[in-house]
This record gives C-alpha cells, sequence and structure tokens, in this order.
DNA sequence: GCTCGATGTTGTCAATGTCTAGATCCGTGG
DNA sequence: CCACGGATCTAGACATTGACAACATCGAGC
C-alpha cells in the first residue's frame, strides 16, 4: 500500500499523456482533472509539478523544443540543408502533442528554461539555413532564413490540420526545399536522396 | 423599451467580438458566456445562433474561408502569383482571429457551408500557383502547390505567433514567393504591383 | 532521529458549456 | 383583426473544470 502514495513519475507520466491527448483532440480540450484520473491520482496532484494548465503547456513545449533542437543537430552539422527541413517536419509529424503547443504564446509562460530550449532551437535552424548554397539565393540571408522557417512550418501545421491528407509529407517537404532554393532535382549540388537514379 | 429583447444583431455582434477575443487570447480562453455579457445578452441566447462552442467556431472559420477566397480573388484573376501570397498574408494579418481558428478541425464542425467556402478558397489558391512561370518548376505541380500554400500559412502563423516580430511580413512574403519561384526580384515577369497602368 | 521540503489528498469555490422550460417578439395566413 | 407558430431571448439547473487552501505522507540530509 505504500506503493501508491508517492506515485514517482507523476510528472513524467503526466506529460506523456497530455502529449498523447492533445494529438487527439487539441490543447484545448485538455483536461488537467482526467489527466490526473488517467494515472490514478487525485485531481490536485499535477499542481505540484506543473502550477497551473498553462504550466503543463509550458513544459510541454520545453520538452518540444529541446527534442527538435537534438533532432536537427546532426544534419546541421553536415550542412545538409535539405535533410534538415525534413528532419523538423518529421519532428513536427512524430511528436504532434508538443508541436501542437510550441508556437502558441496565449498557451505559455516566458520560463527560462523555455526561453532556453526555444533559443537553442532557432540557432540549430539558424546554421541550418546558414549551410545554403550561396548563389542560389536572389533574396537578403535574413529572409531567406525566415523563409526556410516558414515552408517547413507551413508544411508540418498543414499536414497536421489534415490540409494535405493526400500527400507524402517528407517528399514533399524535400521537394519543396529544394524548389525554394533552386537546386534543380538533376543539379550536382544537393540531391533528392532516393530518387534520381 | 422594446429595443432589446431582440437583440436584433446579436449573431453578427458574437461573431465580431469572439474574432477580438480569440486575435487577443487565442480560441482556448474563449468564453461564450463572456460574449453574451459583452453583447448585454443573457449566456443562453449565443447557443439559439452557434449551438455550441464548436458552432461558433466553425461559423467563424466558414467566415474567414469566404473573406480569403475574395481576397485572392483580383490578384488570382491577374495571374500575379506574387501578389495572390501576399493577399494571403496579408488577410491572415488582417483577420488573425478567424485565421486562428481555420485550420484547426478539432475545433470545428463539419458543416455543409464550411466546405463550402472551404472549397472555394482552395480552388481560389489553386488557380493561384497555376499561373506559376513554366520553366521556373522543378518539382511536380501538385508538390509546388503545395509548398506555396505551406510557405504564406507558415509566414502567416509564425508572423502572428510573435515568432517573426522584427521582420516585415509583407516584404517578406514577396521575397520569399519570388524565392520559390525563381524570379529574382528585378526580374520583368513579375514585379511587385505598383504600376500597373 | 528529526526536521523540512517535495509530493499527494481532500474539500471548496467561482466560472463555464450545455440542456430544458418558459417568456416575448414578429410575420403570416385565416 | 387576430391568432398562431417559429424565431429569439430569458431563467434556472447541472456536471465539469481550474485554482486554491489546509492537511497528510513520504524521503533526503543534517
Amino acid at each position: 500500500m505504500v506503493d501508491t502514495y508517492h506515485h514517482g513519475r507523476l510528472r513524467q507520466q503526466v506529460l506523456a499523456s497530455a502529449a498523447e491527448e492533445i494529438a487527439r483532440s487539441g490543447p484545448e480540450m485538455l483536461s488537467l482533472r482526467e489527466l490526473a484520473r488517467r494515472a490514478g491520482v487525485t485531481h490536485g496532484a499535477p499542481a505540484h509539478h506543473f502550477g497551473s494548465r498553462r504550466g503543463l503547456f509550458t513544459a510541454l513545449a520545453t520538452e518540444g523544443f529541446e527534442a527538435l533542437a537534438d533532432a536537427l543537430a546532426p544534419s546541421v552539422a553536415r550542412g545538409d540543408f535539405v535533410e534538415t527541413a525534413v528532419e523538423y517536419v518529421r519532428f513536427a509529424l512524430s511528436r504532434p502533442g508538443h508541436y501542437a503547443v510550441m508556437f502558441r504564446p496565449e498557451l505559455l509562460e516566458d520560463t527560462p528554461s523555455l526561453r532556453e530550449q526555444r533559443d537553442r532551437a532557432a540557432a540549430a535552424l539558424a546554421s541550418g539555413t546558414a549551410s545554403l548554397p550561396e548563389g542560389r539565393i536572389g533574396i537578403p540571408v535574413e529572409q531567406a532564413r525566415h523563409a526556410a522557417w516558414a515552408l517547413v512550418h507551413g508544411l508540418a501545421s498543414l499536414v497536421l490540420a489534415g490540409a494535405l491528407a493526400d500527400a507524402d509529407p517528407l517528399a514533399l517537404t524535400r521537394a519543396g526545399a529544394q524548389q525554394l532554393f533552386g537546386s534543380p532535382p538533376g543539379d550536382e549540388h544537393s540531391r533528392p536522396r532516393k530518387a534520381e537514379k
């Protein structure tokens, strides 16, 4: 009976089922009390870990940005822009519950750790676009970076919203990234990784 | 005294203040009862017009798609792709409350009129990308269309989320659209619209 | 071994979405 | 002229929720 007074992993478990639930029904429908029930704990318990509803969203977003930065790191290190774009979208689709909350400032508190992880992800993204084929860019670098971010964010959002249901998201991302920075499919600079043979 | 039992424009007024409130605090924080209060009406009144909370969101989204289709029509008719992109973003930024709800299927009911207006907007978007400079596209047309949509949707979303606070959204859109389809800023094909006649 | 902070419980409160039943208004056909 | 029916709004009720406060229990470190 001593087993259950302190749950032990309440924080992790609540975060996990929150991500599940948000992925299924969106952030608005999420109920703290329901999460507590699902974790076998009383309704007040989650508050000790997250403070409030927004605190929970903030924790989720922080986790999300951290994981995003990690996901982007390898391809960024390799200077492979197209693959960084693909990784971005792959991340969003593999963690829909987290992604649904990461760009919703109204749901988030301005925590230092959130800021930190968000900056880390932003930095990864920035150096990802730093490795772009120089001559191909006809607009200021800053704008190119924003455009690239917008492209992948837009793709992820639309796919998650079910607006591009009948498309292969990752192939689409690859194609979009190549189109944006002007590498024709047969170009020697950055070819599609799989087709083209 | 007879004035106020039937409000007369309750539906319009609720929609308007809902858009305001959503623009300020997001869809989650919206309270039907608060809207009723603001309209000087009892808490049950809005239900007769929208049925439920989701009904209200659906009505807003429907209005939004209708206005979007209208906003895109002129530039689409002119075959001016870059300007269509700009109009898309301009629309989203000028009606943040509507746009915040248009791509959130969890908040929407599957109404015939919603479907209708959404299709209308989608059709506008599709013919907008139909007028792209042929030689510039190195990927399948379908993918190019999706990429273009993702770009403008991503730009609008990020700006609305405050993630691109320090950029000029419309200039950024113009640049992004040009970059995506390879028209250098000074190209004769699609210059910024200013002196058309 | 004791204390103190972290974690979890229990009870409470105001607010909300939704439902139902009834009141009021308005156009329309007899 | 009027009665009737539908549309609009009111009024009351109910379950659920987020937040808060007071208390119980556990565990780590002095």
